[in-house]
DNA sequence: ATTTAAAATCTACAAATGTAAACTTAACCC
DNA sequence: GGGTTAAGTTTACATTTGTAGATTTTAAAT
């Protein structure tokens, strides 16, 4: 599986989470999820399934008059791509900034918060200054506000 | 002003960086310095600055025979919701693990470390062991790996 | 004033995306 | 075993996005 790195877009996306939630589910489950959280019609819905599969993003199992889907991609490895492309996409000087504001938004355990502190706390060893601006080839200064 | 909620494409979002970045900038200069970075045609650089400008996301002011154009929308705003989104989108479940699997890609100075462990310290005393998945409206259960 | 060249605007167009109706097929109930 | 109906497949279509050539404007130089 040569893992062509596939895209998987927002509303694909909605469809990939109820697929994680129920870990085995049926196109029937899908379309009523989705019908409620999203109020897609059930065409919808089933064109999302198609494209999924078609991108092997998911699997179908036929089982009698219908399919057994599942995710062929892990959610935490989709999770931190997605988020990885965030951080490359955005400028570097305003990652730290950007968590703090987003601070409440984010659910933590208390293993992740364990975990992050330690790392943290090694990263201050080594951690800079002030952060370089990374949104230009050749760009020493920083982007200004 | 009624703050319409624009939305940003990717492409958009590289000549942002580069006016974020310039504060105050040329037609010339974003199509040389895309150019350089992207690969992009003068055409290009240039159909991506008009839909900017369109969408109030650039403003132009005339000078001469061109326009100097500007940012409208703050660079840390605008990175604060698009991370937003991504944690509005993703099962809450995976945050954590999120932010340490991306750690080293994430740039922190010492004043982020800082103000980050201290939140992370208050936050550790009303911490749940688990946290509880999101994914579906009625859903208490969990995304089962 | 005329030429020229840079800057801006217009037009184009294929691919991706969101959204869904229409049609087909095959499993299941009676 | 034939009709019903749920599930899957096809077709559709407007918008958005990436990408860029063609055309027009107009400031600047001579």
């Amino acid at each position: 599986m040569t893992e062509t790195e596939m895209t998987i877009t927002p509303a694909e996306w909605e469809v990939m989470r109820i697929v994680w939630t129920l870990d085995q589910t049926t196109s029937t489950e899908l379309i009523d999820a989705l019908a409620e959280k999203m109020g897609w019609s059930a065409s919808t819905t089933k064109t999302l399934i198609s494209r999924l599969v078609k991108k092997n993003a998911l699997s179908a199992t036929r089982n009698g008059r219908s399919y057994q889907y599942a995710a062929n991609i892990v959610e935490q490895d989709t999770i931190d791509s997605q988020a990885a492309t965030l951080f490359d996409e955005t400028c570097a000087m305003h990652h730290g900034q950007m968590l703090l504001d987003n601070f409440d938004r984010i659910q933590l355990s208390q293993g992740d918060i364990d975990q992050l502190v330690t790392k943290l706390t090694e990263r201050q060893k080594t951690a800079p200054v002030e952060v370089d601006c990374n949104c230009m080839p050749n760009m020493k200064g920083s982007c200004d506000e």
